[in-house]
DNA sequence: ACATTGTCTTTTGTATACAGTATAGTATTA
DNA sequence: TAATACTATACTGTATACAAAAGACAATGT
């Protein structure tokens, strides 16, 4: 999983990919605001360094929607609303649910065991009521049931919208801790019908879960809004 | 749509994404054959500009699933296999019967009079047995079904992993133009599904066309498979 | 007072130069 | 003859310089 929590940015090793994701966090956790311009030099200035790789990592963001670029204008970060939360939570019923279908017919036995480790660590992140820690752990869950699926491009995809969909996660865990208790057996439910290979079954409660999670947002995000 | 099927390239006179669409246009049509390596010099060279933009477009394309990329060995253009047709088609699947969905949901008057005369345009080129002015219209045909679901999100990623399908699609339909007497009615029923704002009908017709044609295409692909 | 136009600043888009790395080819040694 | 090390080359990744377009602001004319 390639998001650590923790950490103030370094200039990277090989390549300017860690540029994005560095962007990618305070995006995601809210430290640019919604709907703030970004300009090309100001973050080179910040991050010191040149103005290439952060554009190319502005193109990068744009691919996975975090950041709207209009000709000549620049990028500015995608602004949070009801209707864009919308949006991207009806795709990921889809997609999180064929990714929880096709993990229940070709999960390997080293998925298994790693998703058990994840879910261990979510019952202790809720037990010791570490929201961040939970949030992390929720985010690896994920994206492990994704590498199940064992599907390239369906991986490509919800990595993408699922960018987008963290900035909303976060808020949401942010006002309401509670989240947790609710997320948590969801999960455990999940990875039994994988264990048990029922695509059917995996793919229902992915996607009763999604939409579980959809409905408790939409009223902090309402609040968040009018960053447009 | 913004898939023009003719013309030579011309250096763009605005932006350079330009480069982006016409190595979109030959990668689709297999101009460039799919595991060929491409480095940012060559094409420079050959489009007489700078390796900069060269390197966006590169970017953009990788997004679309069109250019795979390794870490300082460049990129090469995405394989075709029938494993990756069939990852595309499961993942379209879904989608495509989303958008339908809610285009029957919010489809506009104005949707509708498009979508009847790329109707229209299609039953011509049928008619006239013209394959690729078929296969051109089939794709504003879907793409305005995206454009009327609504929902931008949803039309991002359509449009991204849509790229990736079309050149599937073509190759398909230039083994087998016989697909255009499958598709037609298929695009018939699914347009009288939205305009009579039935979403489950829409969405059932839609997921049934695409596993139709999904069916239809595995074996010329498995055919030209090989180039890896 | 308001609109229109011209210039001035800001910022994107493009070109090119430079550095570092990976690979391939060649030579040398066991 | 085969294997390994070294060198040369080619290409990516990064920095910087330059051109052009868009927006803001002021001045002038009606």
């Amino acid at each position: 999983m390639s998001l650590s929590l923790s950490g103030a940015f370094r200039v990277p090793e090989v390549i300017a990919s860690n540029i994005a994701q560095h962007l990618e966090r305070e995006i995601i956790f809210c430290d640019v605001k919604p709907g703030a311009r970004l300009t090309e030099e100001e973050v080179s200035l910040r991050l010191g360094i040149s103005r290439s790789p952060v554009r190319e990592a502005f193109r990068l963001l744009e691919g996975d929607g975090l950041l709207i670029r209009t000709q000549r204008r620049g990028v500015r970060v995608a602004p949070v609303s009801r209707a864009d939360l919308d949006e991207v939570q009806m795709c990921r019923v889809e997609l999180e649910g064929l990714a929880a279908a096709e993990a229940a017919l070709h999960v390997a036995e080293a998925d298994i065991a790693q998703l058990r480790n994840v879910l261990a660590s979510l019952e202790g992140s809720l037990k010791r009521n570490d929201v961040r820690a939970y949030f992390s752990n929720n985010v690896a869950f994920t994206t492990q049931i994704h590498h199940a699926s064992a599907n390239r491009t369906l991986m490509r995809i919800l990595n993408g919208i699922g960018k987008q969909a963290l900035r909303y996660r976060y808020i949401a865990y942010a006002h309401v801790p509670e989240l947790m208790k609710v997320s948590l057996p969801g999960n455990r439910r999940i990875l039994a019908a994988i264990q048990a290979h029922d695509p059917v079954a995996a793919r229902k409660l992915t996607e009763q879960l999604i939409r579980g999670s959809w409905k408790a947002i939409s009223p902090y995000i309402e609040a968040t809004e009018g960053s447009d």
